[in-house]
DNA sequence: TTTTTAATTAAACGTTTGTTTAAAATAGGG
DNA sequence: CCCTATTTTAAACAAACGTTTAATTAAAAA
């Protein structure tokens, strides 16, 4: 990350080129994240990855090129990571298996939800329906079909709409990581681990009832 | 809204000066609830309102004027809507009230919630503090005490916790809205006045459990 | 009528932006 | 050791931005 400014002219070899590619993608993700594609300035992303703003245009060709090369290199591993998984198990642990590790992604990459939100649903950038599809869509096919099973096989209760349940669930576990700044003021509920395992086990609950025994680990919700 | 262009100087009366303001306002708050605060142009703003740039400057002091202006003139009174209505009536009848006056509201005024995703949940602009003050510390206190009460008068089940429920009810309702363009894309559902009816019939059955399917307003709120 | 005040425009100012260019310095193969 | 290709910097470019200024015209006040 800590690079030597020296004049102009190639260096002498200390790591390889690519090294100012990859703290370019650094820096690029914490800007692009926080701000959004417009309003990420490529002079202090270079500033930030201690690169001359030129090597932007030498490594990616230009300002989209970088967004785009940041965004195949951290969100592909997530949504194949996601596809893997797949909520493939239906019933009530198989849910609560998959949205735990699903808000567990979200927790892990605090940058993913603001990328989410500002890839996805504002219209910025062309790459927006590629996004959707390699990953809202799958999330949400996994769902529905988890749901309409369970809601067909009684385990679920009638009254659960198939296409709303599973936009539901979405909202749920989405939601809080988006708002983060606001929930975490309004609601006093720190977006952490904790919070996360107490989340999904009240989401499960709000759909599938209230169940007494847990066979994974006795944790009940408590208050922080 | 349509103004004549001519040279330099004061306008022969038409209308007064009041127009531009409203003209620039109206425009303002295409752009700033579309693109954000930072980028959303003074210019265009103005182009579009057909006005010239330093309009801005004379009526608003600057850019940042005309944002809190705008804010002040189109939120403020949804702001005080909603607090008059302030779900004080429990139970499933005053919470399904709530909720459809708010999803409505939210529907009639599409610039709302992407206003409310780019004020409140990214830290654009210094005005974030007071519109959490003004908007969703109100309305998560009044969605808070209501599901406290049910849960102790036990017309709620126990094990719904006010605070996750709360942030439940706000995130079912609210994600929608803000993922709109995804959801219809994914979900297949065209966010209109019926949507609005089923997700909140719905919602409210998630918390309440089944109900028959009867008519809004006329069900005593029994437990089965 | 004369003077002052209000409203508006065109033009310019100083930044900042993404991008391009030209020069420079090392690496590596012949 | 030379030559070419690679990597890097400083500087400049044109466009867009928010803002300011000075000029200009009509309305209102005297």
């Amino acid at each position: 990350m800590a690079r030597q400014v020296t004049g102009p002219g190639r260096p002498r070899s200390e790591g390889g080129g690519q090294a100012v590619r990859e703290a370019l993608l650094h820096a690029a993700r914490n800007y692009f994240s926080t701000r959004g594609f417009q309003q990420a300035s490529l002079r202090k992303i270079a500033a930030e990855a201690q690169v001359n703003p030129a090597m932007v245009h030498y490594y990616f060709g230009n300002k989209q090129g970088l967004y785009i090369a940041m965004l195949s290199e951290t969100a592909t591993p997530l949504i194949e990571e996601l596809e893997r998984l797949n909520a493939r198990d239906a019933g009530r642990e198989g849910l609560q298996e998959f949205l735990r590790h699903y808000a567990r992604t979200l927790l892990a990459q605090p940058w993913l939800p603001n990328l989410l939100v500002r890839e996805v649903l504002f219209q910025e950038g062309e790459v927006r329906d590629d996004f959707i599809a390699r990953f809202a869509s799958r999330v949400s096919a996994a769902l529905r079909g988890l749901v309409g099973r369970d809601v067909e096989s009684g385990e679920l209760p009638p009254h659960i709409d198939p296409a709303l349940g599973s936009l539901g669930i979405l909202s749920l576990i989405l939601f809080p990581f988006i708002a983060q700044p606001a929930v975490e003021r309004v609601f006093h509920q720190h977006i952490d681990e904790p919070f996360v395992e107490r989340l999904t086990r009240h989401t499960v609950a709000l759909f599938y009832g209230t169940a007494n025994e847990n066979e994974q680990g006795d944790r009940e919700c408590g208050q922080e």
